[in-house]
DNA sequence: CTGAAAGCGCTTACAG
DNA sequence: CTGAAAGCGCTTACAG
């Protein structure tokens, strides 16, 4: 069976296309009974508008792409919620790819969407070089704005938070602490932007107090759990191990707290646990962790209000939202057992 | 400045656009020096594929629509990987709708993504009366599968589970443990048909060994952490609390354990606690959560691959995969410490 | 191996 | 308030 078309309706309520068409986008345009009449004959045939060839026809789109790096952790599923929300205010849905953290992919997904003709794409953090890409297409006219990211341009629209800063806050805490030999177990920041930034301001919080960074202490990993615990026993069975570890995620902190509590350790008399992300169990671990929150949720909504203020006014209004994180203290850190009291050693 | 179409580059090639069509498509029916003039100029002039012109000229699409109860409970998402991961082999995208376990939103997705005129329709978990809409889409043309249920109705193609039996199966465990007050912490089971039978699972587990159900053992919450605290904490200040508790998610797992480590107990010795999902954190909690495992990807998976039977033989090849889920015993249950050796009253 | 033509299902400026 | 017509960017059977 064919299915109906405004076509057969039209021919059925003896009017135009036209007619109908507007019966169903402006049915103040249509006079009450004609339009009572195109309306019920809708009704009893099951008509389907078909969004794709209206969307042809208008030369536009109620789709937005969204590329993640992966859907499967949680930290960017608040994302993706705030955006979903948000954009289905507007009358959009979301088409979702993921990049899986490679280059190659997400160059694929960002052409599959302009070959569907996306309203707009939205990119949650950018690999290496997504950057110029991005540039690209809004040139190409593709409204596009990236977030979890400051890209340090003013081309661009973006919904992000200060990387560096959040990673600067976490180990200055440490630091203040009195932890001196601070573990860092931290994502692909060889390849990913924003682990590097977070890496960046690890080491900007050690140089201003003066401590020296040791290689040692640092564990690159992918973002798992088994990766977080791994990389625990690794630096626990360090000849000189960390007072303090800052897992730069909180998938790979509850990684590390099982390792700690399979070596017998207490948090945090023995040893200062903190995260990053504040997903909804940071608050349920045993100790409930200290962590930095991001504003995930948020930063979806204002990357779709970023997006539509570019789509309305022909990619002319550049949007950028630098939002706040805020450091979360609960129970996992505290000083270190043999540093109690002694004051650490600084520059200035 | 205007897009490049199909148009543009024929016209600059010196041939029809049929000829471009097939150099996009089928480049083995042209003549390689026209092929190679075709591609160059496609090049050189940033030309991008329009498909929803070309879904809507072919009279098909490369999109499947996907709807999930919300996307922020992890075990939702690797379904939704599973699904991706398959439905790109296939060359196909995702459109992903949240009901958040509600039945208008769910109508409303299903009726936006048949405007979409999407190739098929994946949907996890159906609200009470879905079935019926699942079966009438399917009348319609649009092809469509049920995943994480196992519908009782041959019309209709799934990739599912039996909710009933998975329940069954840990309760009976914890009976065989000599678990005689077994609590229940589950999700809305009015609402949700999936809870609903594993409800059922959990009674007929408990009537099987002769043990009577006391209603005061059931609470019945939302799917957050902070519900599974707020659940077991009712349950532990029962003047006659549960020896062992079934928090119907991992998820409400966790938090049930943050309110037994608040009361100062001890899992398993004081207390049994066990789990349904085996999520990634299930491994990692203090102790290791005893849980049900359910085959979240596998199953995202085959429901592409019986959506894609269904679509390549025009909705007459009906597939129904039963997965099994698998007991994950771990170490958060144990003998109640009162029972030990007690034996339990039976029926027969 | 290639082209002309009809068609996919809708929209919209124009005219009345 | 309504219709006729051109158009959106592609595809595909048909003919050569």
């Amino acid at each position: 069976m064919k299915k109906t078309t405004i076509q057969d309706i039209a021919k059925a309520a003896g009017v135009s296309k036209a007619t109908v068409s507007r019966a169903i986008h402006s049915p103040q345009l249509v006079k009450r009974n004609t339009l009572n009449r195109i309306q019920l004959i809708m009704e009893s045939r099951d008509y389907v508008y078909d969004a794709v060839a209206g969307d042809l026809a208008r030369k536009k789109s109620s789709i937005i792409g969204l590329i993640i790096p992966t859907i499967k952790n949680s930290i960017f599923s608040s994302t993706v919620y705030g955006i979903q929300q948000k954009a289905e205010e507007y009358g959009y849905t979301t088409l979702i790819g993921n990049s899986n953290y490679d280059n190659e992919t997400e160059i694929r997904l960002m052409k599959l969407f302009q070959q569907r003709r996306v309203a707009g794409l939205i990119v949650t953090g950018l690999s290496a070089g997504s950057l110029k890409r991005i540039e690209s297409l809004v040139q190409q006219e593709v409204p596009s704005v990236v977030t979890w990211e400051l890209p340090d341009t003013d081309t661009v629209s973006f919904a992000g938070f200060d990387n560096f800063k959040a990673a600067y806050s976490m180990t200055d805490y440490l630091i203040r602490l009195k932890h001196l030999r601070i573990g860092l177990i931290i994502g692909p920041y060889t390849k990913i932007d924003r682990a590097r930034k977070r890496f960046e301001g690890y080491l900007a919080a050690l140089k201003n107090h003066g401590i020296v960074y040791d290689p040692d202490l640092i564990v690159e990993c992918n973002y798992t759990m088994i990766d977080g615990k791994e990389g625990m026993h690794r630096l626990l069975s360090l000849t000189e191990s960390p007072t303090a570890v800052f897992a730069v995620s909180d998938v790979l902190a509850m990684g590390a707290l099982s390792a700690i509590k399979e070596k017998g350790l207490n948090v945090p008399k023995d040893i200062s646990l903190a995260g990053f992300d504040d997903i909804e169990f940071a608050a349920f671990l045993d100790p409930p962790l200290t962590t930095v929150k991001i504003p995930a949720y948020e930063m979806g909504q204002l990357a779709v209000k970023a997006l539509f203020d570019l789509i309305n006014s022909g990619s002319k209004s550049i949007k950028q939202y630098r939002l706040n994180t805020d450091l979360i203290i609960r129970e996992s850190c505290g000083e270190p057992e043999g540093n109690k009291g002694k004051s650490i050693q600084r520059n200035e």
